[in-house]
Parts: C-alpha cells; structure tokens; sequence
DNA sequence: CTTAGCACTCTTTGGTCGAGAGTGCTAAAC
DNA sequence: GTTTAGCACTCTCGACCAAAGAGTGCTAAG
C-alpha cells in the first residue's frame, strides 16, 4: 500500500470526514464537507477529493449512493493527527484521582474500581490486567496449618497483592516448624520475583543435597510449594460490556454482538491479545483488523500500562466499536493509567486504627 | 386468582403445552397438541380446554390467530409436577466431580470454574455467590510490615478463604511485637467468626481499658482493624452471560437483552436479589415475576445453595429466559451444589511437595 | 360432552413504488 | 489547469398492498 504524502488539503478534508463520521455514525458525504468545511469548497471538489481517498484506502463507501466511511486506514491516520494535549477538564482529572484513593487498601478493589470507572467515564467496556503475581516482588510468605496435613500457602508481594493456595503434604509440620521455615524463606528470598525465587531455590536445593540440615531442607520443600506455578494466570477485570449492546454498530447485528462478548468472556484470550500487543510501549492503539484477530473485526482498544516504581505491572484500556471517540478516550485511558500507577505506589490507606465505640 | 383443582385430563393438556413450548419455542396449537397426546382427542376439544386454561390464567396467546404460550403461573405449574429424579446420567455426574476437583486448593478457582462449568452445561448465564467473609469462621490472621506505618492485614477463614487489606497505622509496631499480637489475637479468637470476633473484641477491649497491659492494647487495637467491616461485600462470579444474547427471546429485543446484562453486571444487585429469595431454602425456583424486581421479566432462576459442615455459605445458579429446561437444569443446578459442599468440605488438594529437577 | 365445519382475525412474507441522498461524469467558468 | 454547476444514474429505505398460513371461536350436529 503506496503511503503517498497527503495534500495538506486533502488531509483536512480526511480529518473533517472521520471526525464527523465518529461524531454523528452514518456515512458523510460531499455535501455536508462543503458546508462545513472552512476552505469554501464545493461539493463537487469534494467529491473529486474523496475519491482519491477512497482509491488511496482511507474512506469506503457502504454502496453508490451512500457517502463514505473510513477505512482502518483512515481512522489510523485521524488517530496519528490528534495532538497528545489533554482532552480532561481539571474537574475530570480531580475526580479520577479521588475515585482512586477511594479503594486503596485492598488489589482487587482498586483494580475493579479502576475498571469501573474506565467504563463509566468513556462508556465503553474497559478491562484493567492485574500485575502478574510471578512476576511480583516477594514480601513475606505465611504457612496456615487447616488440619492435619493440609496447609495453607499465602504469598505476599511488594505490592501489597496477596495469593494462597491449599495444599496437601504428606509430611506433617508442627507450627513452630512452618514459622521458622518461614522465617527462613522470607530472610532468604525477600526482593525476589516469584519467578526468580523458584529458581534460586532450585539451585539452593541441588547444593545443600547432601547435608542434612532437617530445618533447611523442610524450609526449602515448603517454599517449592510456595513459588511453584500457580496455574492461574493473571487477573483480567472486565467491565461494562454490557455497554456494547448499546452502540448501534451492534444493536444491528447481535451476532457480531454476541461473538465480541464471548470473546471478552474468555478472558484469557482478551489477556494473550493485550500482552502480545503491549509489548513495552507506554500507550497503544489498536484499530480494526490491526489486531490479527479474525473475532475483534471492527474493534478498537486503546490501553495503556500502568507502573510501580518504573516496572511494568499490567495494562488497563477500553474496548468498542472502531467508532470512537479517540481524541477524549485517549486522554481517559492515558490519564487513569498514570493515576493508577501514582495509586499503587503511594497507596497510603488513611486508615486509622481507632477505637470506635459500642453500639 | 382462584387456584381452581383442575381436572386430570386439563393438567396433562397443560403439561404438553408448557413442555412443547419448552422445547421448540413457538406458541403451541390445538392441532398440536391432538396429534401428540396420547388421549386422542380432537383439536376443537383440545380448544375448549386450552380455552379454559386462559380464563385460569395458565397460558395466554399472543395474538388472536397464534397458538398458546405459558404465563408464569403455567410455568410454575409446569415446575411442581417435575419429579424430583436427577435428570442427570452417570457419566454427567462423574464429569462435575472431575471438574471440581481441578479447581481444589484455591477458592477463588473453585468459584469461577464451578461457574463455567454451570455455564457449559447449561447454556445459560451462570452465577456463584462466594462466602460472605464476615460470618466465615476465623482460622488465623496475620500481620506483615510493607513500609514503615503501613501494614498488610491477612485474614484466613477455616475454609481457606483469604482476605486481605492495606491500613495505615500511626504507631509503629516491630516485627516480633505484631507476631505476638497475631498469636494473642489467633489463640483469643480462632473459631468465631469474623463479625462475632469484633463485638467479642469490643468487649474486651472495653474491660481491660483500664489495664496498661501495652501487649494486649496493641493485639486489641491492632484486631479492630483486623476483623473491621471490609467494605467490600462477597464475592459473585458470573459467566456465561454473552450465552443469553444467543437466546431467540433476547435476539429480537436487544434492549431487554442489555437492561439484563446490565444488571447482571452490577454484582451486587444480583446479590441483593438472590439472598432476599433464597433465605434458607435448599433448592429455590424463581420464574419471572416472582421476584418482585421490573429488570427480571421474563427471566428465570434456578438457585441452590452450599454449605460447609452444615453451615450454608453461598449459592450457585443459573440465569436465563423463562423459557428453560427445568427439569434438566434443576437437576444440574442441585448436582453441581452438592458437589461444590462436598469439595470444599474435603478439599484436599492432592499436591505433594515433591521436588522437581531442574530444566 | 365431543366433534366437524366455517368464517374471522392476525401475522408474515414478498413485491412494487416513490422519495431521498449521494455519486460520477461532462462541460463550462475562472 | 483547476474548480464548479448540472444532470443522469444508482442504491437504500420506508410505505403500502396482497396473498398465504395458522389458529381461533362459534355453531350445529353426532
């Protein structure tokens, strides 16, 4: 595909017909440009003008008499033109921040809540990766004896998140033991990735073999357990896709409507598209077909990745038709994305310990 | 509305008509209805009877030359005269075992597979509501130091429940201090549950408010924030809910379609609704109107519930047109909860902690 | 009490027609 | 050479209409 380099009038009259196709949905034609359009053209340059667009691949038309829609091509072009100012009042941003704090204290929150208010605020489905807890700094790890021989697994990362398992041992441990054991673990690996700790671990376990220190061999057998693969990957908080059924796009055609959802419903495909796409880049756009996923057809996702102390922990964004409003939603995702980043690693919950007062 | 004891011959009419409808979706006729059934009566008799089921409020036609179609009150007709026999095969039966037991060792998993396995089998948009934490029974809590002033709560129930909560303390506590506080706190209180653990505290924290026991003023203190009110109400794992859209009575009328899954998609009303319906009852039944809630016209409901040791601690179920297949679903439904108490009644995660070599 | 027959009603489907919108092309104007 | 006016052409969409089909209620006879 030849990138020819726009007029800058044609590239004007581009722009005036995507954004007026994202503003109002249904196809624009000459007429409409020449009216609103500052250059005083007439309809009929128009037309000329747009159907060298539609030959170069940024407009289409539905059928003959119909006026043109953009292309992906034409919406990726219209995306490259918006300026990266902020399109958030003061208020917005205010609230966004107060909205935040109001979770603090507990992961899963703040990540639902962040969810939410993505797809309060821009009407779309949202959807907010949670930090990926082997990647996650180790904090502390706790042994609870459940009954004979079943314990419970709790991890703690850095950020606060917490993950636990049950399992069965077919040793038993009396709870002095697990304590010093943990002890132990936690001196140990403390600062380690989960990642990173079962392989450390692995190599501790080789070297000390032979000896038989029965505290440290019983510590490093409980912390195999404890940084072994959680099978769960990492969490996916979905909002609001509901809010699709509303856009006319899909209102239209419920089977394209349907196949989205139960896409999203998936939601580790939904996290495989993301990660895959998200590689490193801070914010990200992703228009129609771009993603090569035949499911996410006329789909649009713009997400952003979130931070704690410049590592990378996960990503949060909306997704909807390929209609949208970029200019404002870029600035949404963009700016949640950096309040949540500010959120996490603050996170002072002003909470304080008193003593209230019976009923 | 009188409830008329209708005559023999009636009931089975009806039972044909609801069931027929059932199964194919259209309005049913008199014609039908005198080719199947089995007393080989004519159509213009089965009219006057169909008639009759009208006045009596059990079916009602849609228009004038449609067939006829279950009212609510139909259903619930329809329903009392399933017979209590799993509908389910062998095969079925062992399948949900299976299933399950894959997702031993985290709660968190067991819920949301045991929601998508409800899902599968049915179809329909399924829900599990989790264990309300605050009447879980305490099993250990737990205290880790994140940053100075801040500190990690972590609370494990004796189903191996796990919550935790970020708080901010303005007195600062050593390590060693907050373990003894833990071990006093776990020794006090293991075995109440989390609201009974703080009124208990409350109590005490009033008796010894003259003593200068600094240890217990701390533990006291410290489990005030511990077994506070979360916020946060239990957990609802929903899936399945794109499943409805492929649903003939929501295909047509997209904005039902979307008033559900949006209510749906706000947990906590579902929540509200399913406890007000479903207190104590094992197995409830829930058709259309009866839940006196506008957004579930239409939509029917079948819940049960779970326990551990007798001690009911959430309920799973299903969503979806009136139209269903009750006595399959029931069946599955009242399965699938059993199973779910058996699972984490027993719950042993069948993971030794075996060492694995190095890659 | 049951049944056959019939007129009636209502939905569904397919087809036609005209209005409206937008285009592409051509020829004239700048 | 670029821009514009004019015009014929195409395509969609809604309205309207007719015929088919399905099921009913009623009546009168068995």
């Amino acid at each position: 595909m030849k990138t020819t380099h726009l007029d800058t009038r044609t590239q004007i009259i581009l722009r005036q017909a995507v954004h007026r196709f994202i503003a109002f949905g249904d196809p624009v034609g000459s007429r409409t440009l020449a009216k609103v359009n500052p250059l005083g053209l007439s309809s009929a340059t128009i037309r000329n003008i747009l159907a060298d667009l539609e030959e170069l691949g940024y407009l289409f038309q539905p059928h003959t008499s119909a006026g043109r829609v953009p292309t992906d091509k034409g919406y990726r072009f219209y995306v490259g033109t918006l300026k990266e100012g902020s399109g958030l009042s003061p208020g917005e941003r205010d609230m966004i921040g107060k909205r935040l704090k109001q979770y603090e204290g507990d992961v899963g929150s703040l990540m639902q809540g962040t969810s939410h208010l993505l797809a309060s605020m821009t009407e779309m489905a949202s959807f907010v990766i949670g930090p990926d807890i082997q990647q996650s700094i180790l904090q502390q790890v706790n042994f609870v004896r459940l009954a004979p021989g079943r314990l419970l697994v709790v991890v703690v990362s850095e950020t606060a998140q917490v993950v636990s398992r049950v399992v069965e041992l077919t040793e038993e441990f009396t709870g002095p033991e697990l304590e010093r054991c943990a002890r132990l673990l936690n001196s140990e690996f403390r600062g380690f990735t989960l990642a990173e700790a079962r392989v450390a671990l692995l190599l501790k376990l080789r070297e000390e073999q032979a000896l038989y220190d029965r505290v440290l061999q019983n510590a490093l057998t409980l912390g195999q357990v404890a940084f072994a693969e959680n099978g769960t990957a990492a969490d996916v908080y979905l909002e609001g896709t509901s809010r699709m059924l509303a856009k006319p796009e899909f209102s239209t055609n419920i089977g394209r409507a349907q196949q989205l959802l139960a896409t999203l419903e998936e939601k580790n495909r939904v996290l495989d598209i993301l990660t895959a796409c998200l590689e490193g880049s801070d914010l990200e756009i992703i228009i129609g077909s771009e993603a090569q996923v035949p499911d996410l057809e006329g789909i649009s996702l713009i997400a952003a990745s979130y931070r704690y102390q410049n590592r990378e922990l996960g990503s949060v964004g909306i997704i909807g038709p390929t209609r949208m409003k970029y200019a404002k939603f870029i600035s949404v995702v963009d700016y949640i994305a950096r309040s949540l980043s500010d959120t996490i690693s603050h996170s002072p919950a002003k909470m304080d310990a008193h003593i209230t007062g019976l009923p």
